[in-house]
Order: C-alpha cells, then sequence, then structure tokens
DNA sequence: GCAAAAGTGTTGTTTATACACCCATGT
DNA sequence: ACATGGGTGTATAAACAACACTTTTGC
C-alpha cells in the first residue's frame, strides 16, 4: 500500500467517443444517505487519489488511469489546478474521503488531468472492478465535490485543443471512416459541420493517411478507413496552426 | 506572521514592457560561494512563496504580487503546475529555503502564475525592499530552482494567448500609440509584423478606441493615442476569435 | 430496385499578404 | 530645410462558406 499525501490529489477526466457520442468514466459512490439510516444514495465522481510523496503527478495520474481502463502509454494532459480553501465543503464528501482512506482531510489541492481513450482498447473488466462507468458527457448533471466544474473545464479545454491539434485521433480506433471522425468534431464543437468542407479541410493533412481497407457489413457504400500517422504529423509544418472549423 | 504549508508554494511569472523590451520581475537571492566560505554567490528566482492553509492559490499569487509591485488587481492566471518529486535538487536550493523559511522543506509541488504589469505603474521601492529586479527576457539564461523552465512556459502561453484574446493591453500604459502596441506584439512573438496590415487588423477590434490626444515633445509627427475599452471587449463577439498574424 | 450513407466540384465572398509614398512635428 | 517616425490604399492570392447530385453496397 502506498502512503499517500493527504493534501494533494490528483482527479482524471477521462474522455472516450463510442462513435456517437462523448463519454467521461466516472467512479460511483455509495454514500449513507442522511434520511435513512440503513439506505445508501449512489453518486458519481471523477476518478481521482490522493498522491504519494514520491511519485510526479503525471505518474500518478497514469496510475489511476490503468487501474480502471488497463490502459498505458494513453493522452494524458494537465487541466487546470483547483485549491480554493473550500473547495471540500459539503459533509458527505468530507466524511466519505475520511472513511474511504483512513487520512485526516482537511484542504484539499488537485491537480486534474484529462485524458483520452479509445474506449474499445479499455478493459472493461476493471472498470467494473472500480464501479467505474461511460456516461454520456451531455447526461451529467452533478457530481460529487466540485468535480463537475472540472468536467465543464475539462470539456472547454479539449474543445480549443481539438481546434489546434490532432486529438481527436486518440478518441478513434486506430482505422476510422472521415464519418467518424467528423462526428467526433461535431459532437465535441456542439455544431455540424459541412461534409465537403470537412474533408477538403482535413484530407489536406499529410497525417491522415488513406489505407486500402473499407468499412465491412454496412447496408451501404462502404467508407474508406484512414489512420493517424504520428510520425508524420510530429515532422509536419502543421503542427502549431491546426484547424479552424 | 502567517503559518506556511511546506507542500505546497506559488511561483509568479511577471511580465513587464517597457516601450522597447519584454522584461520580467526577479528577486535577486545571495547564497553562500561554495568554494569561499566568506563569499556570496548572486543569482535570481521567480517571485514566489509557500501559501498558507487558509488561503486560495490565487489569492497566495495576489499577496506576492502586491509585496513587489505595490499593485493590485491585476491580470494573473494559472500557468502549469510543476510537480516532480525531484524538481528541488539542487543543494544550494535546499539549504536556502530550509534557512529563509525555517520549515522542513521536502518535496514542493508549485503553481504557476503568470501576471501582465503596466511598469510604470508598479512601484519601484516595494520591488526595491524585496531585492526584484526587471530583467529583460531575452537576457535571462539561467534560474534558481526549475524557474528558468517556469518561464519558458510563461512565454510560451503569453504569445499563445495573445493570438487569442487582446492580453496585450495589460502590459501597456492606459493610453497608447498603435506603434507602441505593434512593438509589443513584435517582441512577445519574436518576429516583425507588416505596419499597414497590423493597423488594419488591430483597428477592426471595436475594443480599440482612438482618443483626441496626441503624444508630446516627439520630434516627428505625433501619433495619436489609444485606449482598451474593456467594456466593449467583454460584450463583443470577437472574443474568442481573437487575431492571427 | 430501393434505402442508406459515401464521395465529389464550383462559385462567390472574405481574409491575408505584399508593397511605397506623403504628412506633421522638432530641431 | 531636413530628419524622424506617423499614417494611409490597392492588387493578388489564399481560405472559407454555401450548395446538390452520383456511387456503391446490403437487403
Amino acid at each position: 500500500m502506498l502512503k499517500l499525501n493527504p493534501h494533494l490529489s490528483v482527479d482524471c477526466v477521462i474522455f472516450g467517443f463510442d462513435g456517437q457520442n462523448l463519454k467521461a468514466l466516472l467512479t460511483k459512490r455509495n454514500i449513507p444517505d442522511p434520511e435513512n439510516a440503513n439506505k445508501f444514495i449512489t453518486d458519481y465522481k471523477l476518478p481521482g487519489d490522493f498522491i504519494t510523496d514520491e511519485e510526479d503527478l503525471q505518474t500518478a495520474a497514469n496510475r489511476i488511469l490503468k487501474e480502471l481502463t488497463g490502459l498505458t502509454n494513453i493522452f494524458l494532459k494537465q487541466l487546470w489546478v483547483f485549491g480554493s480553501p473550500r473547495r471540500i465543503n459539503k459533509e458527505r464528501d468530507i466524511n466519505w474521503l475520511r472513511e474511504t482512506t483512513g487520512l485526516p482531510i482537511e484542504r484539499v489541492v488537485t491537480i486534474a488531468y484529462y485524458s483520452l481513450i479509445k474506449i474499445a482498447e479499455s478493459q472493461q473488466e476493471n472498470a467494473n472492478i472500480n464501479n467505474a462507468l461511460w456516461i454520456k458527457v451531455e447526461e451529467i448533471s452533478e457530481l460529487a465535490f466540485d468535480h463537475f466544474e472540472i468536467l465543464q473545464r475539462g470539456l472547454k479545454t479539449l474543445r480549443t485543443r481539438l481546434q489546434i491539434e490532432p486529438v481527436g485521433f486518440e478518441l478513434l480506433p486506430r482505422q476510422f471512416t472521415l464519418r467518424q471522425l467528423q462526428n467526433l468534431y461535431e459532437v465535441i464543437l456542439g455544431r455540424e459541420l459541412d461534409n465537403r468542407n470537412f474533408r477538403k479541410k482535413i484530407l489536406k493533412a499529410e497525417y491522415l493517411v488513406a489505407t486500402d481497407d473499407k468499412e465491412k457489413e454496412v447496408a451501404h457504400k462502404p467508407a474508406r478507413l484512414f489512420m493517424f500517422d504520428k510520425d508524420i504529423y510530429e515532422k509536419s509544418e502543421m503542427r502549431d496552426l491546426g484547424f479552424q472549423f
């Protein structure tokens, strides 16, 4: 068991995309119902943990991700620090922390990270063990602590980054159709895009490479599959320009 | 005297502009010379401090700014968290911290902020008392701790923000000429801009308002003075578009 | 053969870039 | 009268936005 530092935590906004919806991986929490002594209320929080004194912040975030998804080596970036002295202010949140960690919780400063995951590659059994669930972002309305605020900031940052660097590929399978890519842009940006203009623009990026494969078993003209070539991207001049849809 | 939390600090990258050069406000440090027992070496660090358990992070950063410049209510924004367990690794840095604070320093996670100041309004006597100096950013080559890295990130962020929101005005006097504004853009972006195109573009922003005043006592055609109107900016639709030079 | 989504081009409008001369002031 | 930086316009190229029909597959 790791020795945790009760002053500092890491919380992760973990985004995934199922082809249609943007989702976040949340962990379920059971807390005593203040009105019914023997009942419990279920609510949700962002995956997070205190850090140990020996580990890097990013390492702590990676540890959490590994536990929940089985994945390593995925997109993970610092988002924001939430450090208000009163950010943990609900009694049930304080109690829950004290009970589950056994630590003397007072003020906690949390460093939020956001991560982009290929849902299909994440191992569902890890999530189940840890009581985690993929939930559509649009359906999330409240969370424990200040986690809803953290999620909103994650969304805003994702939206901004998407227009600057090709982060979308982190959320798609290794091979994908342009329609999937466009759906992803649309759901993150929250508006429809003209599909001719979208293709014209995105295909100018040489790091988006066409494969010879096509969709199979679809009841319509099968779409060509594309891949993202990270090497080409890292060498390209477009790196700092990005797209503006 | 405030009771400080030795796990968490705030460091500030404080930018200023003197009409020609981009500068940062650094604090001078005198540390014993390991080679000459009775001599001291001078080096520089970013202004920073540990936080108290009761104060917000931003409040701590504001406290530091107030001490050094006498200014309140200035542009101040979270930059990045530096949390490597080994980020304080030079012996002279550890010793200096222990001696000046009297605290048991082990690992320190620091939240970096960046701030934009009108140098002319900052009170030099406060800086003097605290051993602080404005130094040209281009002349800074090394700093204590990992502060050089923090400064570099501050610069990069400033460059990016400048193209997204009109932060430049925070660095200029209340009234300024378009030439001063262009100089500022040029020095931050690190390249020359065509002055006709610059004017055309920047004047499209309705929050840049012309005054009836002109430069005085200059040996050439006096330039018109402009002001930044924050109210108009906050109401304008351009807010999220910004400029692209 | 029909339903369903893939894929493709053109035109008008806006925005970016490149470039050179006259103007108002102080000395 | 001259030195200094302020201030202005136009033409060309590039990017963006709007818009509709044909193609390929499974059933």
